[in-house]
DNA sequence: TGAACATACATGACACGTCATTGATTCCGC
DNA sequence: GCGGAATCAATGACGTGTCATGTATGTTCA
């Protein structure tokens, strides 16, 4: 193997940068969702895409798909979730191995007493802070990114 | 309370994207870190530190303003540490509270082993995806950001 | 039909992170 | 000095995430 390439100044001023950013917002983002409702980030994406969906219903692998988890990951979430009484979980009818996972009334209060704080919180701490052409360029930046994630593991 | 101002589009799917980019590259950079060298990236960051100090020793809360880590997960993560040998843990003679945490031969061999592995991913997963302009505004934002969450709690 | 394979989901073990609390020193004003 | 406050660090409890594995059901095809 060839001497490594490291990264030049640039480069390393702007990763340390994103990666103490990165901590800093969800761990803040984090803390404050907590504080106000008792969600944690990963309560309140699992109620949203349960929120969206017909009857406040989906598939555990819909959910994964849809939340990009790791599939045991998932499970022990919504193991949890259902023991604070978040969710529910359905037989399904139509695949013996497969099951429903049902947002409660409790999990829709909660989610909807959460929502509109912690988006104010992503606007204020995030969006506030940057310039529309830095945002279109983090979304540019990001979707590039995730493409080459996406694409062959090399 | 106001109605709360939700994101705008172009917001909603740069949150989307950086959120998702966000979450595939650190569990990418984990997986292979871990798979390579058997160190997580907090293992990493804790060896850089450690490696770039004189004598290859620090005292915890340097290393915690230096990671910007909180105190207690600093302590947990340095007794695992410990635990598989990568570090050790030494008496302070000029502070009796205190303590100085030691990089081991073993340390100083895993991350010098996994160094350069671990920036080629970082290169190839990330910077070789983006243009100059982009990890200038990459570092430009995320410097903003930070300057708030470091400044008032509001 | 039934054997091989794929899919849906759960679980146990263990690493990681946070919060609250505790214990031991050191610092500082009187 | 001495008493209170601040500092340095460890710990227990508990929620979270990953990996490896297990189990049941569905699917395919000879």
């Amino acid at each position: 193997m060839d001497a490594p390439r490291w990264l030049d100044d640039d480069q390393q001023r702007a990763w340390r940068a994103y990666l103490r950013m990165q901590a800093g917002l969800s761990a803040a983002l984090n803390r404050r969702l907590q504080a106000a409702s008792g969600l944690s980030l990963a309560d309140y994406d699992v109620l949203v895409h349960l929120t969206d969906a017909p009857d406040g219903r989906l598939r555990p692998y819909e959910l994964q798909h849809a939340l990009d988890w790791e599939q045991s990951r998932l499970s022990h979430h919504l193991s949890r979730m259902q023991r604070r009484g978040l969710v529910e979980r359905q037989e399904c009818a139509a695949d013996g191995r497969g099951a429903f996972i049902v947002l409660t009334e409790t999990g829709r209060g909660a989610i909807e007493t959460a929502a509109p704080d912690h988006v104010e919180t992503v606007r204020r701490l995030f969006f506030d802070q940057l310039t529309p052409e830095q945002v279109t360029t983090l979304e540019e930046l990001s979707t590039r990114v995730l493409a080459r994630l996406d694409g062959a593991d090399g």
